[in-house]
DNA sequence: ATTGTTGTACGAATATCTTCGTAAACAAAT
DNA sequence: ATTTGTTTACGAAGATATTCGTACAACAAT
């Protein structure tokens, strides 16, 4: 499989557009330079590395470029959990869940959606023994 | 708050530390080279320079040193995984969540103590509403 | 004492990421 | 037609991370 390592930067980027759909440099940069300071040419660059990687596909029919993400959002999440749970937590997934469970306040819909979510594993579990 | 950015191959480093306790250069890279492919006085090195930034301690009393991490476990997860929340997950920590669940088996104790972390969490809030 | 082994220190090469200046293409406005 | 503003392309500098060769010190075994 191949394994994919955005680096910071890029993953700021993949973020607006897994958030905003296809989008152009100006548009990615507006936003980006909200919360970071960074010239122009700079995203430009990086999107255009990013395209050359193959992590973005664009749209160069009009004079604009028209950029979106050349991988998903569930793939890319999965593998740097995958490495974050093996390396910061011992491989332990539930130690994972804990913290992040403890130090963001979810709403009460989004933590009945988790216990829905435990039955069904847990069910699951009880079927395969 | 002092903000804590250790690299990849650091992580790696500190996580041996965090399982195992106090080690040496040696100890360190005959587990790292297992499962990566590096040079001795590449870890070394590595080592050297984490002193350096304050991320390990280390007892140079004997003429092998002996290196411990210099930030707690506890510390690096909340701080990588907040980020991680914010830029992968589009902020959502109960995505992230249900994303580890899924494609990680937890065993029954661990889903049980998860549940019971939830109950304790869902009755934290009604009391502060 | 000589040899072999294991360790640290150091410097430098290499690789990778990030940043930005400059030039050229193009379109809209004057 | 010239100016102005927006965009892409390109190259290169700067910053950071990774890798390893070499030298030297400590020590053990012969």
């Amino acid at each position: 499989m191949k394994q994919i390592r955005p680096t910071e930067s890029e993953l700021e980027i993949l973020g607006v557009l897994w958030e905003k759909g296809p989008s152009t440099v100006r548009e990615i940069h507006d936003i980006l330079s909200q919360t970071k300071d960074a010239g122009y040419t700079t995203t430009l660059k990086l999107m255009q590395i990013m395209h050359e990687k193959e992590l973005l596909q664009r749209d160069t029919s009009s004079k604009t470029h028209v950029y979106t993400a050349a991988i998903s959002q569930q793939k890319t999440q999965q593998q740097l959990l995958d490495k974050m749970i093996d390396t910061v937590f011992g491989g332990s997934a539930s130690q994972l869940v804990m913290q992040a469970l403890g130090h963001h306040q979810s709403s009460g819909e989004e933590l009945e959606k988790i216990r829905q979510y435990l039955t069904a594993i847990e069910k699951e579990q009880k079927e395969n023994r």
